[in-house]
DNA sequence: CACAAATAATTTGTACACAAGTATTTTGTA
DNA sequence: TACAAAATACTTGTGTACAAATTATTTGTG
């Protein structure tokens, strides 16, 4: 009895599909995506990493960094500044509106986490975040 | 202290990143990928269903599956056949070839289960699946 | 019957996500 | 110092995933 519903890489991706789409729809009025938030979230700790570093820390391709960094550029948020140490890099750094905007993105963003884990009871959540973590931080 | 490691968004992407993954690299050998195998498992459990049908079971938007579908086709595993009492319907039809992999595809797709799994205790995957089928169920 | 509304599928456009390959620059080592 | 190896970022190509619009067909209602 094979069925897919009972599949846990298809109960993950749709518990990750309900996730992004809870926190889309919180992030729309600002015209950011949930990666593009995360981003931000790394940049509001400790601005001026570089591409490589965000990468890391998200578990993202170099690939689709370029594409992430890219659209914050366009929408004005963040700045690409060369390092003179270093020419490879591109230290990313927040513009004022990207500044400006990290208390209500944050507001936002836990609205959108209340939502979630109001299906959930308090153990519940902690042992979710447990057991994902187990899955998520196996080395690859 | 908002670190997006802790953030249940975060966790649910890298677990299904992971869990992506390893059932990428088991079937692999097939070329195949993880959202293509779970359209075959629905076929081999009831052929000749109609793509909307297939969508709706795995919670796909149309877009997306025409794109699934026209892989699957291209790959000579299915088939689309328009249905004579509804112009609008296409039925999709398992090709031979479709349906000979059913037995080395459910095995490749177990050991990327026991793969995943092997990180948790019985307890541990019960309780996961619990929850995940709880956020993910919610209706949109 | 006529025609608006609904349904099935596709198309177009945007945004991840990764593999493989490239260009540039830096580092390590002989 | 010369030069292979590593590191940083980018480019290209494939494959999801969804919104919005389109086409074709069927159904419901007057």
């Amino acid at each position: 009895m094979g069925k897919v519903e009972h599949c846990i890489t298809f109960l993950l991706g749709k518990a990750y599909q309900k996730s992004q789409q809870i926190a889309k729809q919180h992030l729309n009025a600002f015209q950011i995506t949930p990666v593009q938030y995360a981003v931000l979230l790394i940049l509001w700790e400790k601005d001026g990493q570089y591409i490589a570093e965000l990468g890391t820390r998200l578990k993202l391709d170099g690939a689709t960094m370029t594409g992430i960094i890219d659209r914050l550029v366009q929408k004005n948020l963040i700045e690409k500044h060369a390092d003179a140490k270093d020419r490879r890099i591109n230290k990313i750094m927040l513009t004022e509106k990207g500044k400006s905007l990290e208390n209500q993105l944050i507001n936002a963003m836990n609205a959108g986490h209340q939502e979630i884990l109001s299906e959930l009871t308090e153990t519940e959540m902690v042992t979710l975040k447990a057991i994902l973590a187990k899955i998520g931080d196996v080395k690859r």
